[in-house]
RNA sequence: GUGGAUAUAGCUCAGCUGGUUAGAGCGCCAGAUUGUGGCUCUGGAGGCCGUGGGUUCGAAUCCCACUAUUCACCCCA
């Protein structure tokens, strides 16, 4: 137990480190081209926020999350997702008095409670922005434009993009009852998951797999088509700005968001090649949470993405992640005397901006060379009594074999103009 | 919360129907090459065979329980 890691979390060890770097900086580079600025929030917040934002109903709220009491008895919650948290700090420190909209993106470790499978943790990565302050439908366009471009860059393909637009309060109250009214007498043929779902979230229902839910649902009304005046003309619109920023998209009626607070634009992209887990990215305008929240009536649009189950993806196309390059040069000795000579050097090229490192083993010369090998070194050098005396070392190159001798002196020198800095 | 699969060396796995010192490949360490890596060859270290119980003369192997891992459902990123 004491050397085992919690069940549904993960150490991402060195040998896997440099995949979640390169990932992070693609996102902040998109971000950066797209007026997004990076914001932080605690990992920890007041459950209250979750219970309210998310929605107490939610599975999220009711089952999944990481609750518990601090010393002084109030009620924590390890972020569940990213956006209310986001929503929070915009009301607390009233961002809202200040220019709009507002771009925000984040990259944060989430938490929920649930049994562990293919691209599901108990501790995952969430990379998300949350734009405030527009209603606009092209920004909710922009935002899975960005994720578009995420996908291009990275070199991705085969995702797909479906769209929904699931109402307001007003047009999806009006169409629940619709809904409810069509599955009333089917009730008792649907599934048990359905049956609970009739009164929590009906229009879930559409969603089921269940092939005699799908059966009895086959002329159930759809959102779409009970869409108010605002919602619909919305809808129409972010399908004018996706033609217009060239992404394909399909319109899947049946998206359903599992999370309160979603209004209006709802969408999804999907990859057929992670398991089941096959939403690599979710989010959808939010255009009541602010003021649920307690803040000013001020509409938003965001997405979160799962980063494992973008790395995934990857793997699953094939695609390498460039790797870190190795060490600049490794520093072999023989003996006390070169030994010193060698850790005064370290400290000189580190400072000049070249990698460097050197054996604390004392092994032998030839596994002093494997090991630097194993470094992937560019350069590696030798450096014993004589060398230490004459002030002149040789420097291997790994790639080549070839080697040069060098004076002590120039060595840094001779360094940056061989690696080319 | 529900269901299925799996658990043997650091990693990937073999070990047939129970039979005595549990194996391979990779990795690690060393030597062949006494101051030069990658290739090759040789040797070495490293296992409470997930844990506990049971059946048996005898269990890594059969049975049960537990734990962990994993996949799927629910739900979500």
């Amino acid at each position: 137990m004491l050397t085992k890691a919690p069940k549904g979390t993960k150490d991402v060890l060195s040998t896997e480190s440099f995949k979640w770097q390169y990932l992070e900086r693609i996102f902040r580079e998109v971000c950066e081209s797209f007026g997004y600025k990076e914001i932080r929030t605690p990992v920890f917040e007041h459950t209250e926020l979750f219970e309210r934002g998310v929605g107490e109903t939610t599975d999220v709220v009711q089952k999944e999350m990481y609750t518990f009491e601090d010393k002084a008895g109030r009620s924590i919650t390890l972020k569940p997702e990213g956006t209310a948290p986001v929503v929070r700090a915009f009301i607390e420190h009233k961002l809202y008095s200040g220019a709009m909209p507002l771009k925000f993106f984040y990259i944060t470790p989430c938490y929920r409670y649930e049994r562990p499978q293919a691209g599901r943790l108990r501790e995952f990565h969430q990379f998300g922005i949350e734009v405030f302050g527009s209603s606009h439908p092209a920004v909710d366009v922009e935002v899975m434009s960005l994720v578009y471009n995420i996908y291009k860059i990275l070199g991705v393909e085969g995702i797909e993009l479906s769209i929904n637009n699931i109402g307001c309060p007003k047009c999806r109250t009006e169409y629940n009852k619709k809904l409810r009214e069509f599955l009333k007498d089917k009730l008792d043929s649907l599934c048990e998951t359905c049956q609970s779902r009739y009164e929590k979230n009906p229009m879930r229902i559409l969603d089921c797999k269940n092939e005699r839910c799908q059966t009895e649902i086959i002329d159930a009304p759809l959102m779409v088509d009970y869409l108010c005046n605002e919602c619909s003309d919305h809808f129409e619109k972010v399908k004018e700005y996706l033609e217009i920023a060239g992404i394909e998209y399909k319109v899947d009626p049946k998206i359903v968001r599992g999370l309160d607070y979603y209004t209006k634009t709802a969408f999804e992209f999907i990859s057929n090649e992670i398991g089941s887990q096959s939403t690599v990215c979710g989010g959808g305008r939010y255009d009541g949470l602010v003021e649920e929240l307690g803040g000013p009536q001020t509409p938003a649009v965001g997405f979160g993405m799962g980063m494992e189950r973008l790395l995934l993806t990857l793997e699953n196309n094939g695609i390498e992640v460039p790797r870190e390059k190795g060490l600049d040069i490794f520093i072999v000795t023989i003996g006390d005397k070169a030994d010193k000579e060698a850790f005064r050097l370290l400290n000189n090229l580190r400072k000049n901006g070249i990698s460097a490192d050197k054996d604390y083993l004392e092994r032998s010369i030839k596994a002093q060379f494997k090991y630097s090998d194993k470094l992937e070194s560019e350069y590696t050098m030798v450096i014993g009594d004589d060398e230490v005396d004459k002030g002149i070392v040789s420097i291997k190159n790994m790639k080549t074999g070839e080697q040069q001798e060098v004076k002590l002196n120039n060595l840094i020198d001779e360094l940056k103009f061989k690696l080319g800095r």
